[in-house]
DNA sequence: TATGATAGTAATCACTTACTTACTATTGAT
DNA sequence: ATCAATAGTAAGTAAGTGATTACTATCATA
């Protein structure tokens, strides 16, 4: 909990106002966050945020900068710590959905900034976050081909998509049931079928 | 194409309306669609658009009831046209993507709406889909593991989870490439690997 | 403790949005 | 051809929205 002064400086209040929008977007379509939202839930006056941020694009690239930041640190720190490639992609995995289920605001800003039509500096850094995820997944696969644990005919590319998309997939199911636990839950079962799909020949 | 008259009847011009809402999602995000720019896009005063609807909430609701109908009317006849559980699926998911990618508006529709936070008819006619869709999946795997098709310890919930995901994943790389074509080319790498995650023991 | 810099307030602005209303045009049945 | 029912128009309205501004409170430091 961050101290709660009248007054903050620049800095710190940048910082709260990014985990107030993560927060919010738990709980409703980040597309309909108002600055007015974000300003009460942190007891401050609408205006107030206008000091900080030039506008409000600015407090979404702001967030997009938390979101590549902190889940790209919890994925890489889950893959360093893995034996194998295989065993990297299954950490790797499960540090998303952690993450997602903490944050579950998260892969509903991702979605909503990739599908706007303008291109923002949120859009486009939200583009290469998850290039580069898709590119990091791409690289262990092919690790885990030399080592003889994946399939080595596998289009390491669709598997990339296919990740990627069974996260989203568990998303969805959450929203569906409203309960963002389930996912948790049901993350072992997805990626045991995903693993059977792209390992080699038992 | 419908024909251009000045004035259409009510039912008429609801269907009109519906497909512009269709079409305008493909290029736009659903949540900032007004009822200016479908009134526009179909060459009609805004006002006018009220006398069909009630209010926006019919449009949406009248939108979701058009998707509900035709993407599954599609895939039910893919999956009745297949000579096995394994093939039924295959079909669907193809169905499935050629339905989005003629549509490109259909899923970020979909996202959108259960993303929602109030719960509208419209939300919950999205929630009723995708749980029949889910349903009808777990029904076909099943089939599958008795005819043998089909791993027999596969978890069909996961998978049909994962079904769901992997056409997510297609979407969400269209999306990061703004190219909707690229979704049926990349289907079958990603349907593959699917498929060797829930098949029998080769 | 005084002071200058910084952060917050409250009111207001220009603009957009869904929806309404008084009027007009079109249509099809008689 | 007439006319009543229906569909469309044009100009509104009220309730938001992001952003600005003149003023005030707080804070760190000399």
């Amino acid at each position: 909990m961050t101290v709660q002064r009248k007054h903050l400086p620049a800095e710190e209040r940048r910082a709260v106002t990014v985990e107030a929008v993560v927060k919010l977007a738990a709980e409703q379509n980040p597309t309909d966050i108002t600055t007015a939202a974000i300003a009460t839930s942190m007891k401050l006056t609408q205006g107030a945020l206008f000091r900080h941020f030039p506008n409000k694009e600015a407090i979404w690239q702001a967030v997009m900068e938390w979101v590549a930041e902190h889940l790209m640190a919890r994925i890489e720190r889950a893959a360093r710590g893995a034996a194998s490639p295989l065993a990297a992609l299954e950490a790797m995995f499960m540090a998303h959905i952690a993450f997602v289920t903490e944050h579950p605001g998260v892969p509903r800003m991702l979605f909503g900034e990739l599908q706007r039509a303008e291109d923002t500096a949120a859009k486009r850094m939200a583009q290469t976050m998850i290039r580069r995820y898709g590119e990091r997944l791409s690289v262990l696969m092919e690790e885990g081909k030399s080592a003889g644990e994946l399939d080595p005919q596998l289009d390491s590319a669709a598997a990339a998509t296919l990740f990627i998309g069974s996260i989203q997939g568990l998303v969805m199911q959450a929203l569906l049931a409203g309960d963002t636990g389930r996912m948790r839950k049901n993350a072992p079962g997805t990626f045991a079928i995903f693993r059977r799909g792209i390992g080699s020949v038992r």
